[in-house]
RNA sequence: GCGUAGGUGGCGGAGCGGUCAAUCGCAUCACACUGUAAAUGUGACGCCCUAUGGGCUACGUAGGUUCAAAUCCUACCCUACGCACCA
């Protein structure tokens, strides 16, 4: 297969959403310069069947990759996954069932192929799992392996630190981790790999190894996580922010989108769209200028629906939102529910689990959250009965229609 | 193994016999204002009910003392730190 070594295709890939690459930028340049075929991976987590937009950046640099001709493979990392990554404080994750890993895989790769064409025979995109040659390991590789690293070198790491500084566990396991994931470069002897920026250390725990091993140079080339500018704090992060999940339904995909803090505008254009860049910094100035942040959020939204959807749905979407929020219409597809006539409000809404108890629902309904879409007024009675078809709005975003 | 300090709600962290479903901060939810942004203000934030009241379950686990326990006692489990052990 012939390699594209076009400067500018190169370019963009080194630097757009490029955090680091190691050991160095330019070398990397001179190895896709040089019409070499290089082997890339990007390893994902498997523990759950959602992808984020924030994952989505890695893989449009891998489909840049592939689309240069170079052999790209998609790690999954189910023998990772069954243990858990125990970065947090709970340390004893349940593992995964071969069930939910396969599941997992499968949801994954209908997410990922919106991005990275799984399907392209001319540059095949490998997809293989590191239970293969992880769960053949035995103590004598497993010494064999850490005795590439030093105690030292492990403790030294920032999360490692705080914890220890704040006397809190620091599990001897927890170690292992960049050790299988730096095992995994050895196994598939690749060339470069591509990650988020949290996973940096892992990652050059590969090029140790591969260099050990396989006595070769492996790069690393980690990626900007998205964060809010403003505060440092993670986007994608479902205690810190809104989460956009690569298979999120439309309607659902913009409002989140529309959602997300004005100062991460520009970072999610350049990590998520296939916006250029040239036009992304046209954005910035006009944003500058004083253009309404709203307008450009609806534009950033429209592009990454039509990524994972398409556009007539990016548009409808728009409509919808539009419709909803500015002009307070009803929005189309609407949750519905069927309830006998004369039943109580809240027993409907809660054994349809869109409000979780009927707590819950005495505090909306007294805090005045729920209203009836068609006269606009507000539904305070907590023993509200339903007479006739009604359509209601719970709280900011939730809409139901209740038939009788 | 020994010693010391701890284990409280999604998280951090008070409380140390009754007024504790548990101060406070963060997160979350709702309302107001808005651009379903941010900021700000107000309120809510275990569950259930025939609801300005009542009930049930919760403060590592299991028992006990007491009219009454998150708070006292006993045992056990878990964590950190120190000591001891270290072919």
């Amino acid at each position: 297969m012939k390699i594209d070594t076009d400067p500018k295709k190169i370019e963009e890939i080194l630097s757009r959403s490029v955090q680091n690459i190691l050991p160095l930028k330019e070398s990397l340049r001179k190895e896709l310069s040089s019409g070499k075929r290089l082997k890339i991976y990007i390893g994902a987590d498997a523990t759950g069947p959602k992808l984020h937009i924030g994952h989505a950046t890695n893989f449009m640099i891998l489909e840049r990759l592939r689309k240069l001709g170079h052999e790209v493979i998609i790690l999954f990392g189910d023998f990772t996954a069954k243990i858990g990554d125990p970065s947090g404080k709970d340390s004893a994750r349940k593992p995964l069932t071969d069930r939910e890993t396969k599941n997992n895989l499968k949801t994954w790769k209908k997410q990922v192929s919106k991005i990275v064409n799984l399907k392209d025979r001319k540059n095949k995109v490998k997809i293989v799992k590191n239970s293969k040659w992880l769960s053949k390991m035995n103590f004598s590789d497993l010494v064999k392996l850490a005795s590439n690293f030093t105690v030292q070198q492990m403790v030294e790491r920032d999360m490692f630190q705080k914890r220890i500084s704040e006397n809190k566990p620091v599990f001897l396991h927890e170690f292992f981790y960049p050790l299988m994931q730096g095992y995994d470069s050895v196994a598939l002897d690749v060339d470069l790999e591509i990650g988020g920026n949290d996973q940096t250390f892992n990652m050059l725990a590969g090029r140790t190894l591969q260099k050990a091993y396989n006595n070769k140079e492996k790069y690393v080339m980690s990626t900007t996580l998205l964060v809010n500018p403003k505060t440092g704090k993670k986007l994608m992060n479902k205690s810190e922010g809104v989460v956009v999940g690569l298979d999120d339904e439309h309607h659902d995909m913009f409002g989140k989108i529309m959602s997300l803090p004005d100062e991460a505008l520009i970072p999610v254009f350049i990590d998520c769209t296939y916006v250029s860049l040239e036009e992304i910094s046209k954005i910035k100035e006009s944003l500058e200028k004083g253009e309404n942040p709203r307008d450009v959020k609806i534009r950033l939204a429209k592009e990454i629906v039509t990524i994972y959807h398409d556009a007539e749905k990016a548009e409808k979407a728009e409509e919808n939102f539009i419709a909803t929020f500015k002009k307070g219409r009803i929005p189309e597809d609407i949750q519905e529910i069927k309830v006998e006539k004369g039943s109580a409000l809240s027993s409907a809404v809660v054994s349809n689990k869109i409000v979780p108890s009927n707590t819950e629902f005495r505090r909306l309904i007294t805090a005045g959250a729920i209203s009836d879409m068609k006269t606009g007024e507000k539904i305070t009675d907590p023993n509200f009965k339903i007479e006739s078809e009604i359509v209601l709005k719970i709280g900011k975003k939730t809409f139901v229609k209740i038939t009788v």
